[in-house]
DNA sequence: AGCTTCGCCTGCTTGC
DNA sequence: TGCAAGCAGGCGAAGC
């Protein structure tokens, strides 16, 4: 599940091999896969990629003259970095969009769910048309408070809100409130104290999964079609009835907001 | 408004 | 062995 240190993974691949290149053909055939209201990405053609970066869980390419190209992964979604006369890693049977550069270069989009989107805009106030808080790294500690005050929602469902913050997905909430020793049924509302904990984990643990380049469960790559090594490092997703490495305990799986929510009964109160 | 559930979608896993 | 049901979940919509 591409988040936000799989996303950053895969836009810091791109951002040099694409930065100042020229658009010369672009495609996107399944139509579904467009954000409403999005502009069709053949409109790319003939513009310049002057910048790479990631908001949230999104990739945003931005181009001279100016437009805007905004690409959420979903679940499977995958970018991969086509280069003349290379063997394409991704599965012909879920390629969904290519954008072809001047010199050769393409950009293609594989997603076997097709939960990924598109959006195509000639400007865009991002924060705004996503409608998506800062992501763990820019929010500040009174930013987390504000939004949780008052809140009866479990903590766990809250930073997967990517109003209250955006880049956190299903498997690094559970690794977050691990490390900030938060048990994920907590009210919102109530960990209110420890929001400055709650941050601080999170960057800590997006920032090791970054230096690993993401977490592989199943279908998430990186530019070039490899894999993630974080997977490996997580200390609750995934390790249901396997020892908690603080405490020994077998940790616990149950469902909470309709996601599979995995923590250490003893070490998270 | 806030909280929860549902639907989208495919492929791997589980159970009969 | 084979088939059907179950499960995975990001995100937006719908229901309460």
């Amino acid at each position: 599940m591409p988040e936000l240190p799989e996303v950053e993974t895969i836009v810091r691949g791109l951002r040099d091999p694409l930065l100042g290149k020229r658009v010369v053909g672009a495609r996107l055939r399944r139509k579904t896969l467009y954000r409403r209201g999005s502009l069709p990405l053949r409109r790319l053609i003939a513009r310049t990629v002057v910048s790479v970066d990631r908001v949230g869980k999104n990739a945003v390419l931005r181009f001279e003259p100016t437009a805007v190209l905004l690409i959420n992964l979903g679940m499977t979604g995958q970018l991969e970095l086509w280069e003349a006369g290379a063997q394409s890693m991704g599965n012909p049977k879920h390629f969904h969009a290519r954008v072809r550069f001047a010199g050769g270069t393409e950009l293609r989009y594989f997603d076997a769910r097709r939960f990924g989107h598109f959006y195509v805009a000639e400007a865009c106030d991002l924060e705004q048309d996503l409608n998506i808080g800062p992501d763990p790294f820019i929010a500040t500690p009174t930013h987390l408070r504000r939004v949780l005050y008052g809140r009866t929602a479990p903590i766990k469902s809250l930073l997967l809100d990517q109003r209250v913050l955006s880049g956190i997905g299903n498997i690094y909430a559970d690794e977050t409130l691990f490390l900030a020793r938060i048990d994920p049924r907590t009210d919102g509302g109530e960990v209110l104290p420890n929001a400055r904990r709650v941050l601080s984990s999170a960057r800590t643990i997006l920032n090791r999964a970054i230096d690993h380049g993401g977490s592989t469960l199943r279908d998430y790559r990186k530019h070039d079609g490899s894999k993630g090594g974080f997977q490996v490092h997580h200390a609750v997703y995934g390790r249901e009835g396997e020892g908690c490495i603080r405490c020994g305990r077998a940790i616990h799986k149950i469902m909470l907001g309709g996601r599979g929510t995995h923590f250490c009964p003893r070490c998270q109160k």
